[in-house]
DNA sequence: TGTCATGTTGGTCGAGCGTCCAAGACGCTG
DNA sequence: CAGCGTCTTGGACGCTCGACCAACATGACA
């Protein structure tokens, strides 16, 4: 095979260990089954990377930071509260139903990290990382609506992340893409109904326990 | 070891198997593990079981079972709306810290099957179970409370769903109970918004007996 | 008592796995 | 040209896995 340096062959090893996960599963993906789909002698593996769980660790943090810049560019654009929502809820949804197998390894990992002794901390800033891009996205939207959250943003995104992980999860299964755009809507009304006038107060740090939001 | 008839080592395989998911996970319970868990010989498995899957089969029905009568149990009771919804909530809540084990199974059995051939209907057939008591707790809590649900009742069990599936998850993540159990608050909050005044028409036996249930 | 279905046991087989290594091939530099 | 770091390669090791089997033990029933 042609000479290559050890960091570019990397680079191909990770993209086709993603693409065997993607086709086969994360279990599948053993060392000889990504080799294979890269088309490279199996002794070219423990050249480039020390271990199995290397490639995965590298793997799994590709995948967030992936879904993490994705997510970004969906909460772009302007419009009013209502609209920014809508059209980020439908942006998430349009990569689930496009790239359906990339958010099922995504939990794949999520489940391998948890029990893999060492990744533990992996998982944790995978999900660490999401609802942290939630948080900036919803104090976001509320500055540029002039409205303020009636739930602590934290509380917020953490619930707005659990949604969309549960709706893509049941969709994964049953492929009911009509009601689960549905919860969306529906999650999407909710939201809005937790937008509420400003108080007069500087952005500095709000001292945050609302006793009772809602009704 | 002491003779015993193969449809009760089956039973005892069967719950040595769950624990061992429990505790080292889905793709630890190898044959051995599991017989080893149940202090069996090695020869016994295939006698009670044609396959690895049979049984990882019956383990899953047995989970799904488990949780739907579960599910059942935490909504029995009276009160108004408001009360059955956060009582129903915290039950289920309580569940997934006392038992984090079994949630976490539960997702490694949904992804194991989605990806297994032959055990795709398996997946469908748990969310379908779960959704399905979810659709009757609602519609009996809306029929006990005199209202209708502002939002068609397969979507609203589709939502409650898929927030439980991804709160739990994301505590099995960071167990984060405080910020998770907020959540749940603002969720059922949710719920009790989209109940509304039943509009006249034929619902069933009762006719609104009370006029205003929740505050 | 002898028969036979039923249950028990330890060992073994072939496949697949992660990992490692010796031997060679390449290509830059002096 | 020779030297040397970098890359390439096929094979091999030790292990675990699901599955299988021949031989034996048990106990109900005739």
């Amino acid at each position: 095979m042609s000479r290559m340096a050890a960091k570019d062959r990397r680079e191909e090893l990770i993209a086709a260990a993603q693409r065997v996960m993607i086709r086969d599963g994360v279990t599948k993906a053993t060392t000889r089954a990504i080799v294979n789909e890269a088309k490279m002698p199996l002794g070219v593996f423990h050249y480039c990377f020390s271990s199995r769980e290397e490639l995965l660790q590298e793997v799994l943090t590709r995948f967030t930071d992936a879904t993490v810049a994705a997510a970004r560019k969906m909460f772009e654009g302007e419009g009013d509260l209502g609209s920014r929502i809508t059209r980020s809820l439908s942006a998430f949804w349009g990569t689930v139903e496009l790239n359906p197998g990339e958010h099922q390894v995504s939990y794949e990992l999520t489940h391998y990290a948890l029990r893999q002794a060492g990744f533990e901390d992996l998982a944790r800033r995978q999900y660490q990382h999401y609802r942290e891009v939630h948080e900036e996205l919803l104090a976001e939207a509320a500055e540029a609506a002039g409205i303020e959250w009636a739930v602590p943003v934290p509380v917020l995104a953490r619930y707005l992340n659990s949604v969309l992980d549960g709706v893509t999860l049941s969709w994964l299964v049953d492929r009911d893409s009509e009601h689960s755009q549905e919860v969306l809507r529906l999650t999407g009304e909710h939201l809005l109904t937790l937008a509420r006038e400003r108080t007069r107060q500087a952005a500095g740090p709000s001292p945050a326990a609302e006793p009772s939001p809602a009704s």
